[in-house]
RNA sequence: CGCGGGGUAGAGCAGUUGGCAGCUCGUCGGGCUCAUAACCCGAAGGUCGUAAGUUCGAGUCUUACCCCCGCAA
C-alpha cells in the first residue's frame, strides 16, 4: 500500500468538497493550484475560490499559475513538491501532457457525469436541458483530451423533476467526493482498474447568455428543462421588450390542445396566485420569478404587487 | 473609485408640482355559501433605510453614510 501524496487542483465549490473529503480522511495533500483570484461580486472586488480559502484553512500551500503550458516555474513547483498523484476536480485549466505524466500513481480527474456522455464544461446543466432521468459521476485518470481518458469508477445519481441546476449540483459534489476517496483507496491498494472509454461520447459546451432566454414556440418539457438547467445560475429570462426583462428560476408546464388560436408568449391566466403562459404544446406556469431590479421572489408574491404584466402581455 | 437599479405596513408595490400615508395579498374578527385559492363587512399593522440640511411644511428637494439587487466575471 503506497502511501498518497497528492497535489489538489480545482476551483469552485464543486471542487472544494472533494478537497474538504481529501482532508477529513487524512489524505497527505502537499499542495493546492486554483484559479487566479479573478474580480467578481458587486464592486468587482478580487475574491479567493472555494479551494483557496480551504487550504489556506487548512495550511496547504496554495498556487494560482497563470498558464501551465511552456512555464518552467509550474514545473519546478512540481517537482518540489514531488506528489506521487495529481487530483483535478473543476479547476478550469487544461493541463499540459508533461504535468500530467509527472506524478507516479498518474493524474486523476473527477467528472460530474456518466462518461463519455457529457464531456466537457457544464455536464451537470445539459443533463437537465436534455431532461436525462440519470446522471452521475466519473473518475478517471486524465490524457490530454477532453475528458477522454480511462475511467476509473462511476456512481449514478437520479434526476427528479424537482431538481435543478443547484440541487443537482449539490448531490454531484458530494457523490463525487465521495467517490474521490473509493477512487484513491483503490489506487493505492493498487487495485484500480482502467476502463477504456465507449463510443457514444458527447459534448457538454460551456453555458452561453444566449441559450437563457425562454422560447414560447418551444414545447413545455423543452422550457421546463431549460428553467431547471440554468437555475439558479444563470437564471433563463422572458422579455416584453429590452427594457423589461424578468428572469425566471422556477416553472411547470400543462399540456393543452385547445388553445391554439392563442399565440406562443402570451399570457394565458393571470390572477392573484397564478401566471400562465402559451407556450407551443400548452401553457408554462411561473413559479419563481425575479422582476428587473428586484429580488426573486415566489410568483404568488410577485403578483401582489404586480403592475408590468397583464392578460395582453405576450413575451417575445 | 467598473456600469446601473432600488430601500414606503408581515410580503409585493404605487405615491403626480413638496400639502391628511395608499393599493393588492397576507394576518385577525365577523358575515354569506352545499362548496372554494370564491364573495361581502370590519380591524390591527408605518421612525417612508440612517443622519444632517433646505422649507411654514419633506416619502417627495440637497449632502453624506448603511443595506439590498442586476450587469459583469
Amino acid at each position: 500500500m503506497e502511501k498518497l501524496k497528492v497535489l489538489f487542483m480545482g476551483t469552485p465549490e464543486f471542487a472544494a468538497s472533494s478537497l474538504q473529503a481529501l482532508i477529513d480522511n487524512n489524505i497527505d495533500v502537499i499542495g493546492c493550484f486554483t484559479n487566479v483570484d479573478k474580480p467578481s461580486g458587486r464592486g468587482m472586488k478580487l475574491k479567493f475560490s472555494p479551494v483557496k480559502e480551504l487550504a489556506i484553512k487548512n495550511n496547504i500551500p496554495v498556487y494560482q499559475p497563470v498558464k501551465l503550458r511552456n512555464n518552467q516555474e509550474v514545473l519546478d513547483i512540481i517537482q518540489k513538491l514531488d506528489p506521487n498523484l495529481i487530483v483535478v476536480v473543476a479547476y478550469g485549466k487544461i493541463l499540459p501532457k508533461e504535468i500530467l505524466e509527472y506524478p507516479k500513481l498518474g493524474s486523476i480527474n473527477v467528472h460530474g457525469s456518466l462518461l463519455p456522455k457529457y464531456r466537457g464544461a457544464a455536464p451537470i446543466q445539459w443533463a437537465l436541458i436534455n431532461g436525462e432521468k440519470v446522471t452521475g459521476i466519473t473518475t478517471m485518470y486524465m490524457d490530454e483530451g477532453m475528458d477522454t481518458g480511462d475511467m476509473l469508477l462511476k456512481q449514478e445519481v437520479n434526476i427528479e423533476d424537482s431538481d435543478d441546476y443547484e440541487s443537482l449540483y449539490n448531490k454531484l459534489k458530494n457523490v463525487g467526493a465521495s467517490l474521490l476517496i473509493k477512487t484513491l483507496d483503490k489506487i493505492s491498494n493498487n487495485t484500480a482498474i482502467r476502463i477504456k472509454q465507449q463510443d457514444g461520447a458527447t459534448i457538454a459546451p460551456m453555458i452561453t447568455k444566449e441559450m437563457s432566454k425562454i422560447d414560447f414556440n418551444k414545447n413545455g418539457v423543452e422550457i421546463f428543462n431549460l428553467v431547471r438547467g440554468l437555475s439558479p445560475n444563470p437564471g433563463c429570462t422572458i422579455q416584453i421588450n429590452e427594457n423589461t426583462k424578468f428572469k425566471i428560476y422556477k416553472v411547470q408546464y400543462e399540456k393543452k390542445t385547445d388553445i391554439d388560436s392563442i399565440p406562443n408568449g402570451k399570457v394565458v391566466d393571470i390572477n392573484k396566485n397564478n401566471l400562465s403562459i402559451k407556450c407551443n404544446d400548452g401553457i408554462i406556469k411561473i413559479l419563481e420569478i425575479q422582476p428587473p431590479n428586484s429580488r426573486k421572489m415566489d410568483v404568488k408574491a410577485f403578483l401582489a404587487g404586480n403592475n408590468k404584466i397583464d392578460i395582453n402581455t405576450k413575451f417575445s
